[in-house]
DNA sequence: CATAATACTTACAAAATCGTGCGTACTTCC
DNA sequence: GGAAGTACGCACGATTTTGTAAGTATTATG
């Protein structure tokens, strides 16, 4: 093994948790949990287990497409579980993990506040920059 | 005006607070916030105020161009509040506003939750997908 | 007198993301 | 017997995002 002195050990513990470091895992994981579609799916399965069909007609505008890789990555991620029942036509329960929930519990309240705040952001929307 | 039945009266008042609304404008809200650099430079003037070039050190791996464009939209949404000084070389600091505070108090413990969490995630990734 | 520093802006190009449309295997409904 | 519903995968092109490099004005520094 390479021989590290003791700062760079201490670099090292201090960029594995902090999204501010560029190659910190947290910072995939943000974006997981962050991009367009993947804080709206959170949203909807906070709300309880779902399926595919349903959760297309709950986040309104998803493509299939971005549904599905959008699963894909929150299941990765180990946020979702998803429960394929063997039958035809197919039946796939999507839910949130234990996991899950805990993104859940710090992403939903965000949210949440951020629709309350909407008339108050629109209202101290810059109107033209003045100089 | 056009006439409205109680329903789409009361279908628009839910989309105008409703993130799984396609158009309402929380889901635009969201995104700047939780955009790649956005939660980032959240987080960083979370901690105080900073000037341009203190923010590019601080969140690494941004590039000059999207740190002014992140920070226009954030502006512009009322979350930061920038502060040029009529001086050569150039100073302009940026700071929180009362909103952008609020908003940072349910950004930051959620990546702090994550920067947290990233070993169990880890641990919980899905390692293949066997059938 | 050339360089560096600040806080950007603009132009250009590369890269990532996204939506649309199509196909699937089988059943139920009309 | 044709249509619809289910949960996707794939290919294609359009759109959006992002990085790189260069330029700007002025002063201080060597």
């Amino acid at each position: 093994m390479t021989i590290k002195t003791a700062a760079q050990v201490l670099f090292d513990q201090w960029q594995a948790g902090n999204v501010l470091a560029p190659d910190c895992p947290s910072r995939a994981i943000l974006q997981h949990l962050t991009s367009r579609w993947g804080a709206l799916v959170m949203v909807a399965l906070a709300m309880g287990p779902h399926r595919f069909s349903g959760l297309r007609r709950q986040v309104r505008g998803i493509s299939e497409r971005m549904l599905a890789q959008t699963l894909q990555e929150l299941e990765a991620d180990g946020f979702v579980l998803r429960t394929a029942h063997a039958v035809v036509p197919p039946h796939v329960d999507y839910e949130l993990t234990d996991l899950g929930h805990e993104a859940a519990n710090h992403l939903v309240p965000m949210i949440r506040w951020i629709e309350g705040a909407v008339p108050r952001i629109m209202a101290a929307r810059m109107p033209k920059a003045a100089e």
